[in-house]
DNA sequence: CATACATCCTGACCGC
DNA sequence: TGCGGTCAGGATGTAT
């Protein structure tokens, strides 16, 4: 499941082997994949068609290439996402959505979703607080590993919320980047039960599980990412090791690495909060 | 305006 | 062997 570490494994994979080309033809096997396209298709395949890769950007877990001209090529991974680079030839993944082929004989670069919950779309950039971003990312906040993320107002925003701590944590207008895994590990480490109430957060806890988040994420990119299966892995097919250093995330029923407590999953959100009873007690405010 | 939640999708897995 | 149910869950559009 891609979140931040995982997405900019992948934008640093396009910056490597993408960054500097310019696109001959494009196509799109699965309208889905585009959805967000309005226009459709063939204009997302005209517009792209002859435009060269200026550099490949992110924020939170949307990812995008500028393109020369002033529009920009952007992608969500959703659930299942992959962008991969692959030799002209090699076969057709069973998932393949869009293809997207350079004029200079090189690999071309394969968008392949299983579960078509991302895609991939043409948008103009807009300036929002001093940086250019495509129209869709405007409301996405910095991420922790933005060089201008603002620990104080992310804290404060989190403590203007009124709801669970772990629902904030995922808010992405609050801090991008952040899912379900690294909420929970996050949360872990910060000793604080997923729904504990904003309003209840002091300023140093808050402080402390964006810290946290900052930490896991940091150490799940220098890991390569995490990944359960074959559905996350970097533009050259392979995964990351980070699901080897997870304390609960998917680890129901084993001990808690710190306190041997049995760490349980809860229904969350139509999901699953993974949390150590013991050292993330639940809030008073909810019983049972 | 803020918060909550149903919805999109495919495949792995499990129990019967 | 198959079949139905459950689960995985990010972001959006809609409802409250």
């Amino acid at each position: 499941m891609p979140e931040l570490p995982e997405v900019e494994v992948v934008r640093r994979g396009l910056d490597a082997h993408v960054t500097g080309r310019r696109i001959a033809a494009v196509q799109v096997l699965h309208p889905r994949a585009i959805r967000r396209h309005l226009p459709g298709p063939e204009d997302f395949s005209g517009r792209l068609a002859g435009r060269e890769v200026l550099a490949a950007r992110r924020r939170g877990k949307y990812l995008w290439l500028d393109l020369d001209g002033s529009e920009a090529v952007l992608a969500h991974l959703g659930m299942s996402g992959q962008m991969l680079v692959q030799p002209e030839g090699a076969p057709d993944e069973k998932h393949l959505r869009v293809r997207v082929r350079f004029d200079d004989d090189g690999p071309e670069l394969r968008f392949v979703d299983q579960r078509t919950f991302g895609g991939l779309a043409t948008a103009d950039q807009v300036l929002v607080d001093g940086e250019l971003l495509p129209t869709p990312v405007a409301h996405i906040a910095r991420d922790p590993m933005d060089p201008a993320f603002d620990l104080g107002a992310a804290v404060d925003a989190m403590r203007r919320r009124r709801t669970w701590v772990k629902r904030a944590l995922l808010d992405q207008t609050l801090v991008s980047g952040v899912g379900n895994i690294y909420a929970d590990e996050s949360l872990w480490r910060t000793k604080l039960h997923w729904a504990r109430p904003t309003e209840k957060l002091t300023r140093a806890q808050a402080g402390e599980l964006l810290t946290a988040a900052t930490e896991v994420m940091g150490e799940a990119l220098l890991a390569g990412g995490t990944s359960f299966d074959a559905l996350y892995v970097n533009v050259n097919g392979q995964s990351g090791y980070f699901d080897r250093a997870l304390a609960v995330y998917g680890q129901e029923g084993r001990a808690c690495r710190r306190c041997g407590g049995v760490i349980r999953r809860d229904p969350f959100m139509n999901r699953s909060a993974f949390s150590c009873p013991v050292c993330q007690p639940r809030p008073r405010s909810m019983r049972d």
